[in-house]
DNA sequence: TCTCATATTTAGAATTATTCTAAGGTGTTG
DNA sequence: CAACACCTTAGAATAATTCTAAATATGAGA
């Protein structure tokens, strides 16, 4: 008897796509699955390219940019901003914040619930928080992990 | 008795070139005053440009450019990362954090002593913190205030 | 299944911030 | 004030991202 998971490889995303109202074509199931079959990752347009073709998929590079903020403002993905070079997305949509390897680029996640602010000044009249983000900066190369 | 800080309108920014061991050259000269001559401030590569042409000092844009980056080198100043479109420079350089007002691209500072962090997990064996930001996102505008 | 309106994809041009290059100008030191 | 290393700069070059407009694919309905 085959396992249902194997029959239906594209599932997750797929329903994923039609909550979010965006048509299945075959360019978002291929990067939908990329993103979001694995474990949470971070990710650049240019480097989600280049997995794509690697994995046989083709799909221009304006595509994945479009895809990318397609997927961001459906919350499938959110933007980090640590680098003011590129823009990173991040399918951990949860409240979480980064550790972030200056000398490699790669980021990973800090959950949410495991740190405390205490002391924020009250957002000024007329403004609302939109988010808090927390990014601590390392220098380094961390001892076998990615 | 005419005031001291009268006579020497750059001697702040000359002193701290030459600790810097930068050349007090005009350009850095006018470009420091316009930065440290007043509160703290922060600004873009573009805004500082048109706010020295404004004030008739003759700058490029590249100069502008390598001089932000040599007062940052130099502690001078510190780059914020907020925003991946533009690259902001502050010229406080003590432990803050910042509002950054994502309608007008504003950043307003948060003082370090004022916030507490806690829970953080360790950085991976082989690395160092070399920072921690928090930034908090604001939505709307501010009533009465820059 | 076929058709059609609409959404999507795409190649390539355009944009934008930033960096580079190489040539001429300036500050400092002896 | 000569000499040299450091600076500035115009303009070209780069790199990430967005735009354009034309071609293609999708989903709904007959």
């Amino acid at each position: 008897m085959k396992t249902v998971t194997q029959d239906r490889p594209y599932s997750q995303t797929l329903t994923r796509l039609r909550e979010a109202g965006l048509r299945p074509t075959r360019q978002r199931l291929a990067l939908g699955r990329l993103l979001f079959d694995g474990g949470d990752r971070h990710v650049t347009a240019e480097a989600l390219h280049e997995e794509a073709q690697a994995a046989g998929v083709s799909v221009s590079l304006a595509t994945v940019y479009n895809t990318l903020h397609q997927f961001t403002e459906a919350h499938l993905l959110r933007e980090v901003v640590v680098d003011s070079a590129r823009t990173y997305f991040d399918t951990n949509v949860s409240d979480h914040h980064h550790f972030f390897l200056e000398n490699s680029g790669s980021l990973m996640d800090i959950d949410g619930n495991k740190i405390a602010i205490t002391g924020l000044p009250q957002a000024p009249d007329g403004t609302d928080v939109a988010r808090v983000d927390v990014i601590v900066r390392l220098q380094g190369t961390p001892r076998a992990a990615e």
